[in-house]
DNA sequence: GCGGAAGTTTGAGAACTGTCAAACTTTGAA
DNA sequence: TTCAAAGTTTGACAGTTCTCAAACTTCCGC
């Protein structure tokens, strides 16, 4: 497990990059479930159905996107939605999302 | 060509169908150039890398998401964005689209 | 009527992506 | 030090979809 996962800064976010990653259900219900949250989740707390690895392989697509932010606490690896970067380089985009 | 293509209701809309629409480039594009225009626009005047077949697919599904309305005027396809029934739907997802 | 213009339909191929299984790494607790 | 917990990595497979080519349909103007 790397130390310190790579995330992009606002500035290198990009529309494309974003809406790929949202598009997917899964990642989509993970947004929604941190937005919902009033703190931060761990990898394995999602209520997902899909297996270990594969959540693993959207987390990743969700951090290099910026949606999310992760750092580890321990063994476990925490997930903290970056509304407030999102705000700033996609203005109403998470909340027009929250919709649905 | 059919004479009347189907076109959903709003209250049909669903935002995963309307997500997947507007993720490819492509699409996307289509309709930022609607939503840029004053005016409906003819299938075969986008400016749009791809052959005339695919561009029918394009259109298609967004057709089919809601997203924007067509009707024929002679031998030519006309393109409109269905503006307001996205607001009444999914408000503020345009806007946040017209960005990137 | 005929030919061209504008799209559509169908078929097929290439590329992408979501998924799981199995093996591995790291950390915390007994 | 040993073991279990929590994720990650790698490999492989299945399903989806973007794309183009070729043939077809419909409508307009000559």
């Amino acid at each position: 497990m790397a130390r310190a996962p790579q995330h992009p800064e606002v500035s290198e976010f990009e529309l494309q990059q974003v809406l790929e990653a949202i598009v997917d259900p899964v990642r989509r219900s993970i947004v929604q479930q941190l937005d919902a949250a009033d703190h931060d989740i761990k990898c394995g707390d999602f209520d997902i159905a899909v297996h270990k690895s594969t959540a693993t392989h959207h987390f990743k697509v969700l951090r290099e996107a910026g949606l999310i932010r992760q750092y580890y606490v321990g063994t476990s690896r925490l997930n903290a939605l970056r509304r407030d970067d999102l705000d700033k380089a996609f203005p109403g985009l998470l909340d027009a999302l929250a919709v649905g």
